[in-house]
DNA sequence: ACTTTGCGTATTTTCGAAAATATGTCTCAT
DNA sequence: ATGAGACATATTTTCGAAAATACGCAAAGT
């Protein structure tokens, strides 16, 4: 074979654009993609081994992600990061996440409590097995994300539920890209053990401020950490 | 030419597939394709005059919004009416709108005050020339949109604010629902003019009790009234 | 009778070429 | 020098055919 073009292969999804996308938005998500970078068809269909269209529809899920910006009849790039977008992320999410986890620990059952605790002592043995810089470990990050959406899985509220993934990995992008800069990782575990008592122990009022504020604390971190690299807002 | 076959042009969007997916968006809103209706390539081609791709793409935009689902390899359909979908919508949007509302309060200039007013305005000027079920009637219903996005137009939140017109869209098709079983349209005329006063009053918690009622008070009777038509949940 | 297997048809999914649109460059008139 | 117009190139958008997959029905086996 002459070129480096690959034949294309479906890893996850069960159609291959949806495979596509995913891999597209792991890309994005990770900033081996970098924010405003231009999403060039030809340049795709060499990495992906995918042809037109069906890049073209797995662009336009991830537009609707949020993670790509179309500009009609120019093309699309990854979403550019600003100051205002976090902002507005943030406040979102902490919208959000605070209703599911009201609701969640009103109907929650005991798969549920099994699934916090569970998700939780998975993150803390990464954690244990490698304490440096665990926050850049994609092992850590898969915990990490089990964990948090272990805690709103009982709401019962598919809508929201979707809004918020898709919000998350929107953020999971600001955290990567603070993470280039940040001189260490804050230490989250104590942050989300509490989250877990208070959850398990049905203190709703005390689970939506531990969450608000965790993912407030969090933002206010990549703000600063970040801010090298963030457009202005 | 011997088929029906027609010619795709564009009405509304600037590449095709936005514009297909605007026009399969509003038939689906509008019950034109029916719940659960199943959309076949054949069928949508001969109907749009477009390609399978480009339908697919448009098919993609609509699956985001949650008015059609995908079920992988075995076609697209109209997305289901359920009680229980729409009880998670009505959350979904209560939480929201709100907290749109009260920043929109917050933030609104002279401008979001004069979007507020004439839309109103116009919305009156409907009813009073279409005293009989204006709610079916297509004129009215723009109308009505607008003043809700009037309303919340000032929040500056711009995820918050796309997740809420998707909402909106799913919600509209709930209602056209109940429409054709209603036997009489609600006089929502006060309660708009209700909110139109508290916004502009800059009367917050008001208008965000009002907002939640109205949404609560809808969904109430599209669920009493669209039974019928609606699977259990 | 009831499930399983194989095959033809219907339908979706993917492809690469062709059309449409934007971008950049060069020329020419002012 | 500068800006408008025209051509050439780069890129996106759309198409219909081809490949892949699911579905229905008949035949065979238990």
């Amino acid at each position: 074979m002459t070129t480096t073009a690959l034949k294309a292969r479906k890893e996850f999804g069960k159609t291959l654009a949806s495979d596509i996308a995913h891999r597209l938005r792991n890309e994005i998500v990770t900033c081996q993609l970098k924010p405003n970078e231009s999403l060039k068809f030809d340049a795709l269909r060499l990495s992906f081994g995918a042809s037109f269209t069906t890049l073209r529809e797995a662009l336009t899920l991830l537009v609707a992600e949020g993670l790509v910006v179309a500009e009609e009849q120019r093309g699309y790039k990854v979403a550019p990061v600003t100051l205002e977008d976090l902002h507005d992320l943030t406040h979102a999410r902490i919208l959000i996440e605070v209703d599911l986890m009201r609701r969640s620990i009103e109907k929650g059952d005991d798969d549920w409590e099994i699934r916090v605790i569970s998700s939780l002592h998975r993150l803390v043995r990464i954690e244990e097995r490698a304490p440096e810089d665990y926050a850049s470990n994609t092992e850590w990050k898969a915990a990490h994300r089990q964990f948090h959406e272990a805690l709103v899985s009982a709401s019962g509220s598919p809508t929201l539920l979707a809004v918020r993934n898709s919000l998350f990995d929107r953020a999971e992008r600001y955290r990567n890209l603070s993470a280039i800069f940040r001189p260490h990782p804050r230490d989250k575990a104590g942050e989300h053990r509490a989250l877990m008592q208070a959850a398990i122990g049905r203190n709703a009022d005390q689970a939506c401020a531990l969450i608000a504020s965790h993912i407030q604390t969090t933002s206010n971190n990549v703000a600063r950490y970040a801010s090298g690299v963030i457009s202005a807002g």
